[in-house]
DNA sequence: GCCGTTTTCGGCCCGACTGTTTTCAGTCG
């Protein structure tokens, strides 16, 4: 059984913080944290890099000692260290650090004193009123250890979707700037990173002095509890149980609290670094020589006084992108006004809600020159899948259409189901017809991580194999992805030229951000498509844009970015070469 | 445990808020 690389980083977590309930330097735990983070954004598998015999210190992050480890993790599919740690700690502690309140000291305390080492302990322990007698500890951590508990035990952390944080933050935004004073009032955080979910909002506003913005937001409708509330900093649940942080900064402070409320924290240490490098302190109110300001009003501002030119937030994950704008190599990050046309459409006679027509003058709105109708091929029986015939009907359809339109193209195509040996749902005869394939895994998602990679593979050799839609089959918070070696489906990409789809559907994402540098450092070419069954769905591009940017694509990585000419001359030349490496 | 535009040793980002305290540790972002 290969180990992934979430693994390794499940591990090296789990022993940072077994250490720091165990009082180890935090220097040290903060090191097992900075190479799990690394293993994380990695868009190599460790497995791979320890196969090929790369040497893993070279990590930024990961030195001599930290190096060993993934190696014998690899090797064993476990770490000694971590077993050392188990035997001396339960291994529910770490869940223990969940319950907000609860850090590492709190929690050797409540283990050392009172034996707690599950939740379930923590629950009846706080219940029978033994926590608030502990030193350190006192009747409100008590009540807050209670509800928390009980929370957690019903809901693991929940976090949501950007569509649905879009949702709660938007008239909440327009609230706040309703408030006599207010000036600038953004939402930051991961949202603003574009990360695939969020936990939480965190919004940042200036505002004049005596200006009640702080007090409208406690106030607000959705406001179930507040949670803090301080001069420039509170925090409320909403009634939906999202957590909204506010922070309140003067004007002259924007840009260097919008750094710092963006993120990510890995991101604002490199900075701070670079700062004190150059004998700067930086903080949320701007960057200080001394006492004195020196900037803050603008981020562009703030990196310019450390020496780098701007970043784009979808980059700031302290994957590379610092040492990249040091040397002046910052991608020229796809914007939404890039993409040219969507590839993945699905219209009434499927799945879909709408006629062709309806799909055309919704596409023309957004500023397209060209979209692609796939709907689904006949395996996929609950979503009237099309037979050959049908594909053929659609295609005629489609050519009459085309007669009709001015400076706008409806390209043929299917999403055509791979099956399990790897062919395609629909004959070759029927696939040449057309401009383009999507093909995607509808069923069968269990098979084991050497069947359903051989299974995307072996499809991939078809000549008539354009797109791999939604790689790993994912749905976030719904459906795990399944078991798929993206490693070797990318090679079998770069091999083919066939082309991996961003799913740009909220609910997907998939290529993830990770995949999406995975696919750029091999130089496999990616297609931004929404997967629409209804007209409003096409707005979703705006997503998927989102993780293509983290993982640092530019519009040449993308196909459709391309006029429908240059599209249609690219997907033929694919073809052609397919046909001759299998020939 | 990592790392070097001060350093191969001695540092390691910084501030707000809470709760339990009588001046601050712990937690969080």
């Amino acid at each position: 059984m290969p180990i992934h690389n979430s693994d390794i980083e499940e591990i090296l977590d789990t022993v940072a913080n077994l250490l720091e309930i165990k009082g180890e330097n935090p220097f040290r735990v903060r090191a097992y944290r900075n190479a799990a983070r690394t293993i994380q954004g990695l868009s190599q598998s460790v497995a791979e890099m320890v196969h090929t015999g790369q040497d893993l210190s070279e990590l930024p992050g990961v030195g001599k000692d930290l190096g060993d480890y993934p190696r014998s993790s690899v090797e064993t599919g476990t770490l000694l260290l971590l077993k050392e740690l188990q035997g001396e700690l339960p291994a529910g502690l770490t869940d223990l650090m969940k319950v907000s309140g609860l850090g590492p000291k709190r929690v050797a305390i409540l283990y050392k004193e009172l034996g707690i080492t599950t939740l379930t302990d923590l629950a009846q322990a706080a219940e029978q009123g033994r926590i608030q007698a502990l030193g350190g500890f006192g009747k409100k951590t008590e009540q807050r250890i209670l509800e928390d508990t009980a929370k957690l035990q019903q809901t693991q952390a929940k976090r949501i979707s950007l569509v649905v944080a879009e949702q709660v933050a938007g008239p909440l935004v327009e609230y706040l700037q309703q408030t006599p004073g207010a000036q600038d009032v953004i939402v930051a955080g991961s949202y603003r990173r574009q990360k695939e979910t969020v936990a939480d909002l965190d919004i940042l506003a200036t505002c004049g002095k005596g200006s009640k913005v702080m007090d409208r937001f406690v106030g607000y409708e959705d406001v179930r509890q507040v949670v803090s509330q301080g001069q420039t900093r509170s925090t409320v649940i909403l009634r939906t149980g999202v957590q909204v942080d506010l922070r309140v900064v003067p004007q002259a402070s924007y840009g260097a609290a919008l750094m710092y409320f963006t993120g990510s924290k890995e991101h604002n240490i490199a900075v701070r670094k670079i700062g004190l490098a150059k004998k700067l302190k930086i903080n949320e109110y701007g960057a200080f020589r001394g006492d004195k300001r020196v900037a803050g009003r603008t981020e562009e501002e703030m990196y310019a006084k450390i020496g780098l030119p701007y970043i784009e937030p979808e980059l700031r994950e302290d994957r590379g992108e610092i040492e990249a704008a040091r040397k002046g190599k910052l991608p020229q990050l796809l914007e939404v006004r890039d993409i040219r046309g969507d590839l993945h459409v699905h219209t009434k006679r499927t799945d879909g809600h709408d006629t062709i027509e309806e799909l055309v003058e919704a596409a023309r709105r957004h500023g397209y020159d060209y979209l692609a109708i796939t709907d689904h091929s006949k395996h996929v029986t609950v979503a009237h899948g099309l037979k050959p015939e049908q594909v053929h009907e659609q295609v005629r359809e489609i050519d009459k259409i085309n007669k009709k339109l001015k400076g706008f193209t409806v390209l043929k195509s299917t999403e055509v189901d791979i099956l399990e040996d790897g062919s395609l749902d629909l004959p070759d005869e029927v696939l040449q017809e057309l401009d383009l394939t999507v093909c995607s895994v509808h069923y069968k998602f269990n098979l084991s991580l050497k069947e359903q990679t051989d299974r995307i593979c072996t499809a991939m050799e078809n000549p008539y194999f354009t797109i791999l839609a939604h790689a790993t089959g994912r749905l976030i918070g719904q459906r795990e992805p399944y078991q798929v070696d993206m490693e070797k489906v990318m090679k079998a990409a770069q091999r083919t030229g066939c082309i991996l789809e961003v799913n740009a559907h909220p609910d997907r994402l998939d290529l993830n951000d990770v995949h999406c540098k995975m696919a750029k450092d091999m130089g496999v070419k990616v297609a931004l498509s929404t997967d629409t069954h209804r007209l409003g769905n096409l707005d979703y591009m705006r997503f998927g844009v989102g993780q293509a940017r983290r993982g640092w694509l530019e519009a040449d990585d993308v196909i459709n970015t391309r006029s429908v000419t240059e599209l249609k001359k690219f997907l033929r030349k694919s073809r052609k070469a397919v046909a001759q490496l299998v020939s």
